[in-house]
RNA sequence: GGUCGGAUGGCCGAGCGGCUAGGCAGAGGUCUGCAAAACCUUUUACACCGGUUCGAAUCCGGUUCCGACCUCCA
């Protein structure tokens, strides 16, 4: 089996990855909080984490791919606090938290469809785990880490920075932790419950009018905000697995927590490496919901916001994602994606070509090692830029060939299309096809239509006019006229 | 305030000690009824100041900017 090098938050290095389990790979992800619609940032983790799972499958893993739906317990900022973010939602539009958070997660997995990305093996919901969390928590207490506190229960930093590292993750020192709590002027809820500042809740208690609660052996509440993960990554892939992953901005306090728990509740640590991928910016900063800056993907594809003046398709996207390496930052803006959009396009035109290609005796191109780099692009911590270089390369010959400037043999030109077939389709997940539903495009077009036939009407040619429209019709678009100008719809 | 990361050509974005990254845009050419596409050629780089080295975008030190996390976040 090939080696896959990967670089390990834990260790700040680039690892040889090997499975506990020979050729078996359980891998947790984080998945969404599903109380809005998804925005572009919610994109950049499941593409990335999607193709290091096809690398996986692709050489030879067995791969049990685990991202949950967090559909509570998580709370609001300190304008509504206390409140489930949920509940909140559920209030303002007349509807059961439940549906808003089926709403939102039959949302998530449709643009998770229409990107390629394969559906995790298993969805767990944190709703659906309220006994596993509320197990875990009590093992914590059992091993002396964590206590109650008027109906919530906290984890004890202190105690468990006795033997073991609290800060191993993202490199925090808690002393460093105590200084900027002490800037922070923010007043967390339950503060005063709390042996220590640091410490985070695995149980809170709700009030009366909290709608989403269960009952615990603390009292009626719900789970704090680390837990669900720790639990249910437990459960459907063991108490130590191989790779958790998810987000930068989930380093901590997310993911230092779960270490935290889990190693509390099971005396080790849960997972072997930990991926996590970088943000996407926009004007260099980061999309976030305190900065109002986010961009929905139904306002991508449509092109419906202000920075947008048309829209660009999910294969699109998920190309532009994949073209910067999934630890740096990736700036977005119209002109990024439409030069990967033309990019990609160039791409798919050059693949088209392949089939029609008259091959030579043999080829004056190296088509093995641009395809062993493009294999050992991706293996080396999934760099998926310098892989999508290598298929640039391949454009290029696909082009020469055709128009007779270079030769391919047939032998060749099978290498080449088993290598869109295997990576470019298979691994990165790209579509060979655009599927342009696009209707700023489609209304572009339309428009020179509407005025071709507006220059017939004006020569009264109206044999003309009325064939653009009743062919039009035929294809199931109907044309208006009006004092107004015309106009078009689907019927 | 603490911790961590980054500054690459008009834009996006790789590289991390010597060898063209790549895409988009720009320029010239080939082809073409015109366009487009394609092909060939080509212009713009490594924030700043020192140092190490035969050789630095890449290593070390300093400076200046920018960002992330410390609060829900993908």
């Amino acid at each position: 089996m090939e080696a896959i090098k990967l670089y390990n938050t834990l260790s700040r290095s680039i690892e040889s990855f090997s499975s506990i389990i020979p050729g078996k790979v359980g891998m947790y992800v984080c998945g969404p909080t599903v109380y809005g619609p998804p925005h572009l940032g919610h994109v950049r983790g499941p593409i990335v984490f999607d193709v290091f799972r096809r690398l996986l499958l692709k050489k030879g893993y067995q791969v049990r791919f685990v991202r949950n739906i967090t559909d509570v317990g998580h709370l609001v900022g300190d304008a509504d606090e206390g409140e489930d973010k949920l509940q909140k939602q559920a209030r303002l539009e007349q509807i059961e938290p439940m549906e808003v958070a089926q709403a939102y997660t039959d949302s998530y997995n449709w643009v998770m469809d229409a990107m390629n990305v394969m559906r995790p093996s298993i969805e767990p919901k944190a709703s659906g785990h309220i006994i596993e969390q509320i197990e875990m928590i009590q093992s914590i207490i059992e091993a002396g880490l964590a206590y109650e506190s008027n109906g919530s229960v906290y984890f004890d930093v202190d105690a468990y920075q006795a033997n073991h590292h609290y800060g191993k993750l993202s490199g925090r020192v808690l002393d460093d932790l105590m200084a900027g709590a002490g800037n922070a002027s923010r007043e967390l809820e339950g503060q005063s419950e709390k042996r220590s500042a640091h410490d985070f809740a695995l149980w809170k208690k709700a009030s009366p009018e909290h709608i989403m609660q269960w009952s615990s052996p603390w009292g009626k509440g719900f789970p704090g905000w680390h837990i669900e993960c720790s639990a249910m990554s437990a459960k459907y892939l063991g108490s130590e697995f191989d790779i958790h992953g998810g987000g930068m901005d989930l380093l901590f306090p997310h993911h230092e927590c779960e270490i935290a728990q889990s190693t509390a509740a099971h005396k080790h640590e849960p997972a072997r490496y930990w991926m996590h991928h970088n943000m996407i910016t926009i004007n260099g900063q980061k999309m976030a919901k305190s900065l109002n800056n986010g961009i929905k993907v139904s306002e991508l594809f449509e092109g419906n916001h202000p920075l947008l003046s048309r829209g660009f398709g999910p294969n699109t996207l998920r190309f532009f994602v994949l073209q910067a390496h999934y630890r740096s930052t990736l700036d977005f803006s119209q002109d990024a994606l439409e030069a990967s959009e033309k990019g990609l396009k160039r791409l798919l035109e050059a693949f088209k070509k392949l089939d029609e290609l008259t091959p030579s005796a043999e080829s004056t191109l190296d088509v093995d090692s641009v395809i062993r780099d493009l294999n050992q692009a991706l293996l080396e911590d999934l760099n998926t830029p310098i892989s999508i270089a290598q298929f640039f390369e391949i454009a290029k010959f696909i082009n020469s060939a055709a128009d007779n400037k270079a030769k391919l043999s047939a032998v060749d030109i099978q290498k080449l299309k088993d290598a869109v077939g295997e990576y470019f389709e298979g691994i990165l997940g790209l579509q060979k096809t655009e599927q342009n539903d696009n209707h700023e495009v489609m209304d572009e077009i339309m428009q020179i239509l509407i005025q071709l036939r507006g220059e017939a009407k004006q020569e009264k040619n109206y044999a003309l006019s009325d064939a653009i429209r009743n062919r039009l019709k035929d294809k199931g678009i109907e044309l208006m006229d009006s004092k107004e100008g015309t106009t078009w719809k689907r019927s």
